[in-house]
Order: structure tokens, then sequence, then C-alpha cells
DNA sequence: ATTGTGACGTTGC
DNA sequence: TGCAACGCCACAA
């Protein structure tokens, strides 16, 4: 089926894409970015389709609110979202970012000011 | 149009 | 401090 490109899902992929190596951000704020901060649970349902499409959305850098990588069972086991966010030299303990208002990136922030 | 589901977030107990 | 419930919006059946 051919997606449409007003869709929410587009959306989150766009904000994603747009996530530096490096930082990570939560559902929320992606939510938040595109309107409604309480719509985390869609960008959640959206990042879900994220696999199935090109270019490949950096999901992994997408987190829940406490820094918990909820989505890490939705990645590949051989590559598990742990595993990536280290690799960009993000630290992870017990499937959570460390410091993560450090690392925390928010697209209603970064995309505004256009650093 | 209605119902069910979802990688969340916040509030209340 | 931990768990339960509600809210919330988009989409498929």
């Amino acid at each position: 089926m051919m997606p449409k490109n007003d869709t929410f899902f587009d959306l989150v992929c766009q904000v994603v894409r747009l996530i530096p190596e490096g930082r990570v951000t939560s559902y929320g704020a992606i939510g938040k970015y595109l309107g409604s901060v309480k719509s985390a649970r869609m960008v959640g349902w959206a990042l879900n389709k994220t696999h199935q499409i090109h270019p490949e959305v950096p999901a992994h850098r997408v987190v829940n609110r406490n820094g918990l990588l909820t989505g890490k069972y939705h990645f590949s086991i051989e590559n598990p979202m742990a595993q990536r966010l280290k690799m960009e030299g993000i630290p992870i303990a017990n499937n959570q970012v460390i410091d993560l208002d450090v690392y925390f990136w928010d697209p209603s922030i970064h995309l505004n000011l256009e650093s």
C-alpha cells in the first residue's frame, strides 16, 4: 500500500531521522513537537512501522521518559538497541540511558534554534 | 460509526 | 516508593 506523506507515521519518521548521532529523545518530546505531548503512544505506534520503511529510521535513539529502552525487543537481536546507542557514545546500563538529560535531544528546541 | 490496540506519560492511591 | 488506572490520538478491522 502506498503510504501517504501526511500521516502521523511519516511525520514521526522525519523527526526521528533528524536526531543527531550520540543523542536520544523521548516519545513525548516527539509527540510534543508534532503538536500533542500526550500523543506519545502514537509515536511508539508509528516507530513500530519504521522498521518496514526506507531510509532507515534511527528508532533506537528514541527512549521513553525514564530513559528506558522500552522498544529494544523490537530491534534485531544481533544489533540490539543498547549496543547501537553505546556505539554512538551513549552509556547504557540495565537497559537504561545514563545521564539522559545530557544526551537528550529535544526536537521542539533544536529544530527551532536550528543550531 | 464503533471497537480494539499500542516501542507513553501523568496522576492518584 | 511502587503499582493501577486514565488519558490521549491515529489506524486497522
